[in-house]
DNA sequence: CACTTGACCTGTCCGC
DNA sequence: TGCGGACAGGTCAAGT
């Protein structure tokens, strides 16, 4: 599921939600999605959500961090215990927690609660010490390359790290986290698809001036994702469980056959890497 | 080093 | 209606 935007829209909409909350309790429906959950957890309060790459972290007094990862399936959903919608939930939201996916539930002292779900049960929750973070965060972390929508990423450092693995074709590079973080199936298609880049050429066989495109075509699409609430293929929902409308705008992802938004001839899909790579083969040179 | 495959899982869709 | 296979936002480890 979630890459980048995905995982920044549910980010900014628990932020507003838990930010200052108590946890009351949590409660772990599959204990192996959290293998390191704890009692000493409840009466802790939240102190600010962030992500890095596709992880979301919520810091939490007595210098306890919790990670997660949502994979391809997983779900942050957060509701007020007793729901006062004023009139009929809309049909695009999520309207009884937990459900049959629900791995793991944490309990706030206002009552509210955030249900963690997972239909594939890839995903995972690790507790870790806040002060560990601070600097060398690799070893929590992972080792991550620059965010793409930091004021400081640009297309040379863009060209740098992906410079790191000269002989891979470009669009399994950019899904490579520790060469450039979030970006994932989709908007490895939709950056290069705007960057006009045949996603099977050679990182070392870029010219600078498709760098410097496709730097652009990361931050477009990344952006306009964003702006949609993210991409719903078939399981993303936001933190009140709204689903995103990207995958409406997209210009190849998911399109195969369909006619090219630029120049009207057919969508192709290929298999790269085991995952599945959507093109304009008459665009993308 | 670069690339492939399988593993982790459940669910959906498509063809027969 | 049922059944098997392919496939789905991600990442690991192991093998070639």
């Amino acid at each position: 599921m979630p890459e980048l935007p995905e995982v920044e829209t549910i980010r900014r909409g628990l932020e507003e939600k838990i930010v200052g909350r108590e946890i009351k309790k949590i409660e772990l429906i599959r204990p192996k999605t959290f293998p390191g959950c704890s009692k000493k957890l409840w009466g802790k309060k939240v102190l600010k959500v962030w992500r890095r790459a596709k992880i979301l972290g919520i810091d939490l007094t007595g210098d306890f961090t919790l990670l997660f990862h949502l994979k391809m399936t997983g779900q942050l959903i957060w509701e007020r215990e007793s729901r006062i919608t004023g009139g009929h939930p809309t049909e695009d939201m999520f309207t009884h927690m937990p459900n049959k996916s629900t791995v793991v539930v944490f309990e706030f002292d206002d009552t509210s609660h955030l249900y963690f779900n997972d239909q594939r049960q890839f995903g995972w929750i690790k507790l870790v010490d806040s002060k560990q973070l601070t600097g060398n965060s690799e070893k929590l972390l992972g080792i991550l390359g620059p965010e793409p929508l930091e004021k400081d990423f640009t297309w040379q450092i863009l060209k740098e790290n992906l410079f790191k693995r000269k002989k891979t074709p470009i669009k399994i590079a950019l899904m490579d986290q520790s060469l450039i973080a979030g970006i994932g199936n989709i908007y490895a298609s939709e950056s290069l698809f705007l960057a006009r880049i045949d996603p099977r050429r050679l990182v070392n066989a870029l010219t600078n001036e498709e760098f410097k495109k496709l730097h652009q075509g990361i931050i477009d699409s990344l952006q306009a994702s964003l702006k949609h609430g993210g991409s719903t293929l078939a399981n993303f929902v936001d933190s009140e469980g709204k689903k995103g409308y990207f995958l409406n705008f997209a210009n190849v992802y998911n399109r195969e056959g369909l006619p090219c938004k630029n120049c009207s001839g057919p969508v192709k899909k290929f298999t790269q890497g085991g995952r599945g790579t959507y093109w304009c083969p008459s665009c993308q040179k």
